[in-house]
DNA sequence: TCGCTAAATGCAATCGTGTTGCAAATATAA
DNA sequence: TTATATTTGCAACACGATTGCATTTAGCGA
């Protein structure tokens, strides 16, 4: 049994051909972000409707989580081991002007953030962006 | 003269009537971003296209910012003199969960943020989410 | 293995946000 | 006051995303 096979069993979600060919893409990308776009082309004849509910699914399943990057497009990327909660993220994202590139930080250390007083904090979105290391 | 008007002015902006008065919105909220849609709805009979087209014209002028909050909604934000650059802010964002309110946070203090090797950074959105002073 | 049922799909239609082209209106400078 | 370049407002469009509904299908138990 493939790696997407046993997470939609684990998730209890039934397996169709579409959510495969999804979430290999998905399995294939870790630590980086797809855009939805990308998606569609790279799995040629897809229903779009049928996709956004496989994503919307996926993130709600806590497979997957929405990457802000700053971009207007909304990307994906796999939940790595760091995300805490469903449908969130506890790491940086970082986007490459040069090749569009936006990448899970894992291991970009987050440092404290100091707030003004009474703030309480739940969570924090951070999207850098600049020159990745391929592009260098 | 008004505070709007002289902005106008200094940027060599020619003053209209719907102009000043989305210059005043932003002037009455310094440090609280304004979604597009309740821009809208407190001008009352605006043409939707007009506005969108005044708030990009101040946004290149370096007048308002555009706000990543991590939700989906458009906002903007006069920009605070700590915005160096035009279309860009420098400062954190707060989303306060309960009132739904953005806050700049000017005197946030932003530490250094480690990253893997070789990434070169050049700008950094902080979107921030729990909640604000007001509502604790 | 077959058939049943709930879940997933695919299509049409629709919504929301933001944009472009163009003619009419208007703010400013001479 | 007038000339003109800018701004406005309308129609129409582009694109991403969603909803309703009939059809299909995965996966279960018999």
């Amino acid at each position: 049994m493939s790696r997407a096979e046993t997470l939609l069993k684990a998730k209890k979600l039934r397996k169709t051909p579409l959510r495969l060919r999804v979430l290999e893409q998905f399995l294939d990308k870790t630590h980086s972000a797809i855009q939805i776009g990308k998606l569609e082309e790279t799995l040629g004849e897809v229903d779009r409707i049928t996709l956004y509910r496989t994503l919307k699914t996926y993130e709600k399943e806590g497979i997957i989580h929405k990457v802000i990057d700053g971009t207007q497009q909304t990307k994906y990327a796999l939940c790595l081991d760091s995300c805490t909660t469903h449908t969130q993220a506890d790491h940086a994202h970082f986007l490459c002007e040069s090749c569009g590139e936006t990448t899970c930080l894992a291991d970009s250390t987050m440092q404290e953030i100091t707030l003004p007083k009474h703030y309480k904090i739940n969570k924090v979105q951070i999207a850098l962006s600049g020159t990745c290391a391929n592009c260098v």
